[in-house]
DNA sequence: CGCACTCTTGATATTTCTCAAAATGGGTGG
DNA sequence: CCACCCATTTTGAGAAATATCAAGAGTGCG
């Protein structure tokens, strides 16, 4: 990794101009991380925190429970920031969905030299922030939401981060499969399946193939979300 | 608030010592919040996100779904420092289980603010991941655990907290009520309370009146709860 | 000591899961 | 460019878990 690298990196995720000795202490940090399509990152070291960065590709955050029951905890797009979860209780790993490219920071580290510069120490919070907000608002929805409003919910929150607005409503093109949707909203891929249908059958979306779909209706799949309209 | 007993706060939290300017500098920023039993906590400004400390009592976060569905998003009891939620998805509130005394401060002026101490912005953000790994926890617990199992977790995780180690096992005195546990797990108070039964009637609890629970085998309840023992 | 509220227990309803099979999509090679 | 094939997705029927509704029991406070 590059100074240069990470300057174009923090310009993108968090729209602020990293100073060029800023960037050369975190550059000694921090690891580049690449994951093939479909494996497993390995970070140096399970017992340590990890501020993870996306620069390209899609990943995804695992939580193992045995007896094949696995639970999504994040779906990382490219210029997301979190943070690596660490638990006693339960073990995660981070899987490529795609081929992808992330910046991996030893959290205490991280922090530490961040500090220096308040203005960048607020900007990674913040990011650190939504991602901690997404996660609570993902308890909600899998405590107490349907079937159908998780999926709708879903569908929203991808229609945010990746859809493009279009003739008929917003369209995206889903990076991530059945399994990996219903993985991350406690249901199962025949759920998950009968509620895209149920969806369009309620003219509220349309899908082609297996990962185009458009929404066609944005304040009625709102509503079948239980989302505030 | 007065600047000692921020400092007083911060060495019980943090296992710190703070220094007086920037306790007085904290003070400016901070907000004392009082809540009683059964109240709900005004935050001065709902689109503003606050940390917020627990000097005293129990306190929960609460997401809200309309049609009385409730989620406990959090427990917070004294000495826990996490991050009040804001989204636009669920509205969150903050509610008083006991009376109890809190701090507040908005997130933004609060990080800018510890940045000039990077062992002190190191142990609150310590704090903050920890909070962070509990959500995601409590996303497996809610996506892929069973209601045994939810409730096993949850009593294993407040014995840790509140637990005291007696001749027979880990007694702990519950502050909450079995619905606030339900709203926690994602179940009916019905269900909780059958898991309790049959618990009971395993030999891995005991119970007394309507708060107070003893583990009586400390391996067993972490392999009905599928945590790693 | 009694009363109100919480908790427990029981019977039934509903939702989602499980298991099984058919259909579809998308990539490959002829 | 088309036909085939494998993996993914969809659909269906039945099973399991938890929710709901309804009583009854207990707790602890005034």
């Amino acid at each position: 990794m590059s100074d240069n690298d990470l300057q174009r990196l923090f310009a993108a995720l968090l729209h602020l101009d990293l100073p060029k000795s800023m960037a050369s202490r975190l550059c000694a940090l921090g690891g580049d991380v690449d994951i093939k399509c479909g494996a497993v990152a390995e970070l140096d070291d399970p017992a340590v925190r990890f501020i993870v960065f996306v620069a390209e590709g899609v990943a995804k955050f695992v939580g193992h429970l045995g007896n094949d029951r696995e639970q999504v905890v994040a779906f990382l797009l490219a210029n997301d920031l979190t943070v690596f979860p660490r638990s006693d209780a339960v073990p995660y790993s981070l899987h490529g969905i795609t081929d992808c490219r992330l910046f991996a920071f030893p959290a205490d580290a991280f922090i530490r030299t961040i500090a220096a510069d308040p203005d960048l120490a607020k900007a990674v919070c913040e990011h650190m922030f939504v991602a901690f907000d997404q996660s609570r608002d993902m308890s909600v929805l899998l405590g107490r939401k349907t079937a159908q409003e998780r999926v709708a919910t879903f569908l929203t929150s991808m229609a945010e981060r990746i859809g493009k607005q279009n003739d008929d409503g917003v369209s995206l093109s889903l990076p991530i499969s059945r399994r990996e949707i219903a993985d991350s909203l406690g249901l199962t891929i025949e759920t998950v399946s009968r509620q895209f249908t149920e969806l369009r059958e309620l003219g509220i979306i349309d899908t082609n193939g297996r990962s185009d779909v458009t929404i066609l209706d944005r304040l009625r799949i709102r509503e079948v979300a239980a989302l505030p309209c």
